[in-house]
DNA sequence: ACCGGCTAGATTGTCGACAATTGACCTACA
DNA sequence: TGTAGGTCAATTGTCGACAATCTAGCCGGT
């Protein structure tokens, strides 16, 4: 799914381990993180660890206050809308930069991963399941072949994505149709249409959104 | 012009110091970053020059490879524009969200602002130079109360930002027309049309990106 | 002369100990 | 009884030393 990260040095393994615990909810939403107790947990330094949370603290998915700590954050309705008007205007961007830069070879790729999806929703399967939709997300994002806009997105909010996703269960209802406004996006980056393609990614995000915040309230 | 940063920690001192010796070009692109050496030019220890390098990192400012160490990141054209395409992209979305989420009184400081400026202008002072643009755009962020992308932009891009201008000197001809987009964003929030809003902040970006790339060739 | 491996130096990564700050509890006083 | 102040334990911030890793230069073989 997300592509290999190779963790080197120490502080790598224990950040991308800490991450994984917090998004999959082993360690919950606003837990005070101890620097001591982690780092008897985790079996490795203190400094390791302090490396790590600031890591964290840089996606966002850990606040610290100096000289008192650092808390998983608490995930709010506010948190989950401010999260998804940064997606509808990063991934409509994505989308946008994907028609011009996208090769013809990643398209084809793009749209015979989406015939697969086809297939499964034919059969009964649910779409909208995590691996699906994020896969054909990801292809796009990478599709951009802006690395800034990369690396904000995938090293920065896909993860608080896939935190609230995890923990407030999101398997949603939008299984057909979001496959569908999956379909037309793909359709316009093989027009090479970026115009088209990011106001369908948008639209796509926002009634993601809508779909979410009504099931919320 | 920034709000108030307060440096608690002494490593937060190191980085917005170390910060700003990078922006402002004391010490150059593409420098190698090495700890001893800043451990002794800042009067600190490794392990805060390591946070310190840690946090530029994670603002792209700085990039680091494990077991060898980090440097400032390059200047590039390529660069260059990736930031614009993630400033239209999150500046237009900030100035939708504030033709919704300004108050009344902020929106009527910024037209103040604006008549200063305008004030300036008509003295034959060029407009275009960084204090009024900056503060007009940094205002129009604040007011879109969405944190997650107040900070993304004023912690993470405008950094970026800054260094591209001061160090590739963009201090460019646009100096009335550029008031006159931010003259109509302004209308655009105040009538509390976000739709528009967004579009006069993209375009108003998209030209600044054209024309800071024509001067590169 | 050129290429591969090896050694030495320097740099980064990790660790445990010490210093500084915080928050809570406890006490004294109005 | 409630509040202000002080004390103490626990946690975070900072430091210097040690271990692991990389780069550069040297040496020997082909």
């Amino acid at each position: 799914m997300t592509p290999a990260q190779s963790p080197i040095t120490s502080a790598d393994k224990t950040f991308f381990q800490l991450r994984t615990d917090i998004v999959e909810g082993v360690i919950a939403a606003g837990t005070k993180l101890s620097e001591t107790e982690l780092s008897t947990n985790y079996g490795v330094s203190r400094a390791v660890i302090r490396e790590a949370i600031n890591r964290l603290v840089a996606c966002h998915i850990v606040e610290r206050r100096a000289n008192v700590g650092a808390r998983v954050v608490n995930l709010t309705t506010e948190g989950l809308i401010e999260l998804y008007q940064i997606r509808e205007s990063l991934e409509g961007m994505a989308a946008r930069l994907a028609a011009s830069n996208m090769t013809d070879t990643e398209i084809s790729n793009l749209e015979s991963l989406l015939n697969d999806h086809f297939e499964e929703v034919k059969q009964g399967h649910s779409y909208y399941q995590e691996a699906g939709d994020v896969d054909f997300h990801y292809r796009i994002i990478l599709g951009c072949k802006n690395n800034h806009l990369i690396s904000m997105l995938t090293d920065g909010i896909y993860h608080l994505v896939r935190m609230y996703r995890v923990q407030l269960g999101m398997a949603g209802p939008r299984v057909s149709t979001a496959f569908d406004e999956h379909k037309h996006i793909v359709q316009a980056i093989a027009n090479r249409d970026g115009e088209l393609a990011e106001i369908l990614m948008r639209r796509h995000i926002l009634y993601s959104k809508n779909n979410i915040q009504k099931k919320l309230l």
